[in-house]
DNA sequence: AACATGTGTAAGCGATGTGTAAAGCTGGGC
DNA sequence: GCCCAGCTTTACACATCGCTTACACATGTT
């Protein structure tokens, strides 16, 4: 039962939340990023899946009506040691300790960037897939926290550096977002919605310029640097692109 | 390059801890994970089980009404080598310092984060098991009595002392875990609920401030030694890191 | 030309970070 | 058992930043 860690394999994972929305966009993103994902709204259905075995993971959202994700957690956990990343919106204190000392692998405040949660999830996937107990410190270093090349643009997510041919720049964190997901799409051109989906963590609106205005920026400082204007291009009516060939 | 110290044999462990709650929840965890485990609740059956030669390792409380787990530690030193990994409440680093210098393998705070803890496990059974002569951890890179360098910043754990460029700095246990922190991940920035997370041992709070008052009053003992005002850096909206390329 | 869509700039304001002080805890000394 | 000292946490004041909104202008499309 080991070394099985083909990459076609896809990691099946059970979403329990009640917020239908939010879950329909993880669902939606996360089945984007190579995972199957299953959603449950409440806890009752949540505790039965988990423990069908049909899951690698579970993410739990620990606000919810009925069996909260505390007792959900405790529940799974008595008959199972899956992978459980605890999902929360601000508000609730006591019960995140009480989560994590139940054995909850990881834990995630709201906002969720899909970004930043998929890294979280496939660290926990490694560590419990690799069946090596590594360094004590338990940090989430991941596959993707690889550098990222593209030209002369050059991205280093995990130390969250920036830089245009050797030159650095001063990068907010939307617009380090912004530029990493264009990067990891290489070339290929991502909509409005996407994006905002992935970088402010939302649905765009109905009168949303967010985006733009956060775009509009990105190329100022990428210009500054780079004396390049269009690296970034516009793909009309529809979203944006990284400039192929940089 | 695959070793042969794969055990099909289960490591026996001993858990000495009079907290029966948490014993059995340890227990059941640890057993999920492979562990055959044993709990005992005071000093005195601890020593004579340990002494027993049943176990590959301890795991034991330093407090404990009756006989502490300092005295304990010393008394199953005083004839046995076996890994022994320490447990304790937060804060006290005395008892760290001791339990290392009496020859303990480990230290682990409160609370437990059974992942981590099984993680620790693995490692000091690795290095008790595989050739113990040489003690170089090797791959994993994460031993934990290993000093860690970055340029003039020097951080010795296991003696839990600290020094810029040769100059000692007398710091609290918080700080000493936040610079140990951001050692480790070596330039890679780390949110702020990660930082509380390994730091102080719970997820960040709405409202916390802890670890922004810690890293303000790093800063400065860091500043006085070393005239620096930019060891660490801010990454706004994220967290923190320690300067690349210091 | 008329309309739709994209871009740049500016301004307000909520969010975030920092420093200081005071209150709350905990352990050690007596 | 009490008090003190050191550390952590909370509280607050202040500075700064950056996200959003609004609007004017530009460019593309029909």
């Amino acid at each position: 039962m080991h070394s099985d860690l083909e990459k076609t394999v896809v990691s099946r994972i059970l979403l329990i939340d009640d917020d239908t929305e939010l879950g329909e966009m993880l669902a939606e993103y996360l089945d984007g990023e190579g995972f199957e994902i299953t959603v449950v709204h409440n806890g009752r259905d949540g505790i039965s899946h988990a423990l069908s075995g049909d899951y690698e993971m579970a993410l739990l959202d620990i606000m919810m009506p009925g069996i909260g994700g505390i007792e959900v957690l405790r529940q799974v956990r008595a008959q199972s040691r899956m992978p459980i990343i605890m999902l929360t919106a601000k508000g609730d204190d006591v019960d995140r300790v009480v989560g994590l000392e139940l054995g909850a692998d990881d834990y995630i405040p709201k906002p969720y960037y899909p970004r930043e949660l998929v890294a979280r999830i496939r660290a926990v996937l490694r560590r419990a897939g690799g069946n090596d107990g590594d360094g004590a410190a338990n940090s989430d270093g991941n596959s993707d926290n690889a550098k990222l090349v593209n030209g002369p643009v050059m991205l280093d997510p995990a130390r969250r550096l920036a830089a245009y041919g050797g030159q650095e720049m001063d990068l907010t964190v939307s617009e380090f977002n912004l530029l990493e997901t264009l990067m990891r799409a290489n070339e290929r051109a991502l909509s409005k919605n996407e994006l905002s989906l992935t970088v402010l963590g939302r649905p765009r609106e109905v009168y949303d310029r967010s985006i733009d205005v956060h775009m509009s920026n990105l190329r100022q400082k990428l210009q500054q640097v780079s004396g390049d204007a269009s690296v970034i291009e516009t793909v009309r009516g529809f979203g944006y692109r990284l400039r192929p060939g940089l």
